[in-house]
RNA sequence: CGGGGCGUAGCGCAGCUCGGUAGCGCGCCUGCUUCGGGAGCAGGAGGUCGUGGGUUCAAAUCCCGCCGCCCCGACCA
């Protein structure tokens, strides 16, 4: 046994996690409580999400920005509700050269409360709106309890900020984001995602109205994937960022601000990974193929190395991310663990056999293995990837349908929650006194209130909670 | 902060009950033979036993304090 097992998904899916992260290099823990060192294995899966949902930003009129780390802890009390939600969880710097500050400043936990101090400065008038601006930063907040990547001290994200003159234009934008990290979720990451708006009680902090994206992992439990918020004047009205309308009228902008964070490589991990180790989807596989040489006689190395050489460059020339294993004094089969501990989509292999042959074996992480002949092996190395891409998709959707239920009534609720989890689509009330009284009950929450595409076809008419009338249709789940 | 587990070599652990010169597996280094699913043999390097105090001729082991980590809960992206 050449490493630690992994513990089985079914035996302790906290455990399997933390060993799919070890065994696949994502992360490791620091010497700071609560902080991970992210390492190049996982780095490598964020940039690629960074640069999926950048130009995806970028094509829809988005520019990114950098705003300061610390942050004056009066603009953070700015706003009621902000501070209220965030207060609890702020670091805060108190001394800088040696000496006590006048005003402490707080490490960002997010950067609403500084952006508007500058759209303040920036916007005069209507001709200076829509501004639409990203920000790619590390936050802060002091959670009790931290896992790798699903939350930590710190946390790498992008934060969008906008300011628009209506609250229609800043409605379409929040729906416009929340559209985007649907696209994101699903085709780059092959995880399907429930969309919809929170209730009050799971808003962010500072919003009128927040949506999400939700995801079912594999242990049945929800993950929030991504949050898109609109403001509405809130925020505005904390700064006093005010513009003269075309009829020469003063009025506060309408914002939104909205994010997704390195939570969304744990999602990956949790949707697709199994026992064996980590799954990678391959639009975000840092290494999408590894070439394994086989060979035993000194000669048969050369020939094997310029072959595996050859279709290195072939690959490469293609745009598919690739890399040859030419480590002498490993087996194969130990690479082969190896690899597929990292997650790595596609294996090639090249012997003497093959070369003979003019062919390869190409083995997929999702299984199956089959000779590929080199003429034209770009193209089917590029086929194989997107099946890959397209099966991981279709299997996590069908896992989440089979683990959704819907028109659910009190007892097949809590007996779900209290179970095996998943999706439970029901009738609410509304009030806050049953999405509590759930809680209390069986731990879940209302993840969303579902978006149109994904209500159920016969509306609920009684809340799954006390049976009165119901108002609209929830998405019950135990989340992360 | 409450409950549970744990700190001994890079990693995973044994040793602790009953005190007496620190051990195993993996990994690492060197060499030879291997190589189509986790290689074998030989040699070798590597440890203030989390930390501070106490008991003792003698502490990884017994006693007291502290620190840290992981898991489950409350808080949250």
């Amino acid at each position: 046994m050449a490493e630690q097992g992994i513990t089985p998904r079914d035996q302790d899916f906290s455990a399997w996690y933390n060993d799919v992260i070890m065994r696949a290099e994502l992360a490791d823990y620091s010497p700071v409580r609560g902080c991970m060192v992210i390492r190049p294995n996982g780095y490598g899966i964020w940039e690629l999400m960074q640069s999926g949902l950048d130009g995806m930003f970028k094509e829809t009129g988005h520019q990114n920005a950098y705003f300061p780390l610390l942050i004056p802890q009066s603009f953070l009390e700015k706003e009621a509700d902000h501070v209220e939600g965030f207060a609890p969880e702020t670091a805060v710097v108190t001394h800088g050269g040696g000496k006590e500050l006048e005003e402490p400043l707080v490490v960002r936990p997010t950067s609403e409360t500084i952006i508007y101090a500058m759209f303040g400065k920036w916007i005069q008038s209507y001709r200076d709106l829509p501004l639409l601006l990203n920000q790619w930063a590390n936050v802060v907040r002091w959670e009790m309890r931290t896992r790798l990547f699903l939350r930590t001290t710190e946390f790498l994200w992008q934060e969008g900020h906008t300011a628009h003159a209506t609250d229609e234009d800043a409605q379409t934008e929040t729906l416009l984001i929340l559209g985007l990290y649907r696209k994101f979720a699903e085709e780059w990451m092959a995880m399907p995602v429930l969309t919809g708006a929170k209730t009050d009680s799971e808003k962010f902090a500072g919003a009128s109205r927040t949506y999400a994206i939700e995801a079912l992992m594999q242990d049945n439990k929800a993950l929030q994937a991504g949050t898109s918020h609109h403001l509405g004047q809130n925020f505005a009205k904390a700064f006093d960022v005010q513009y003269q309308t075309a009829s020469g009228e003063r009025d506060f902008v309408w914002s939104t601000s909205w994010g997704v964070s390195t939570r969304l490589v744990g999602g990956l991990i949790m949707t697709h990974s199994d026992d064996k180790g980590l799954v990678c989807p391959p639009k975000l596989a840092p290494i999408q193929v590894v070439i394994v040489p086989i060979w035993r006689k000194d000669e048969e190395r050369d020939s094997v190395f310029s072959a595996a050489g050859e279709v290195e460059a072939d690959l490469k020339a293609s745009g598919i991310r690739v890399k040859s294993d030419l480590r002498e004094g490993m087996k194969p089969g130990a690479k082969y663990y190896e690899w597929e501990g990292r997650g790595v989509p596609i294996r090639l292999e090249i012997g003497p056999r093959d070369i003979a042959d003019k062919q390869v074996m190409l083995a997929r992480r999702t299984g199956g293995k089959d000779p590929a002949p080199l003429a034209g092996l770009a193209e089917t190395v590029q086929g194989a990837l997107e099946e890959i891409q397209q099966h991981l998709f279709s299997a996590a959707l069908a896992r989440r349908e089979a683990r959704t239920r819907r028109g659910v009534e009190k007892d097949e609720l809590v007996e779900m929650m209290n179970g095996d989890g998943g999706f439970a689509y029901g009738g609410f009330c509304g009030k806050e006194d049953c999405e509590n009284a759930i809680k209390d009950a069986t731990k879940a929450t209302i993840r969303v209130l579902p978006d149109e595409e994904f209500q159920s076809k016969e509306t609920p008419k009684k809340c799954a909670w006390c049976g009165e009338t119901s108002q609209v249709e929830a998405v019950w789940a135990k989340a992360y």
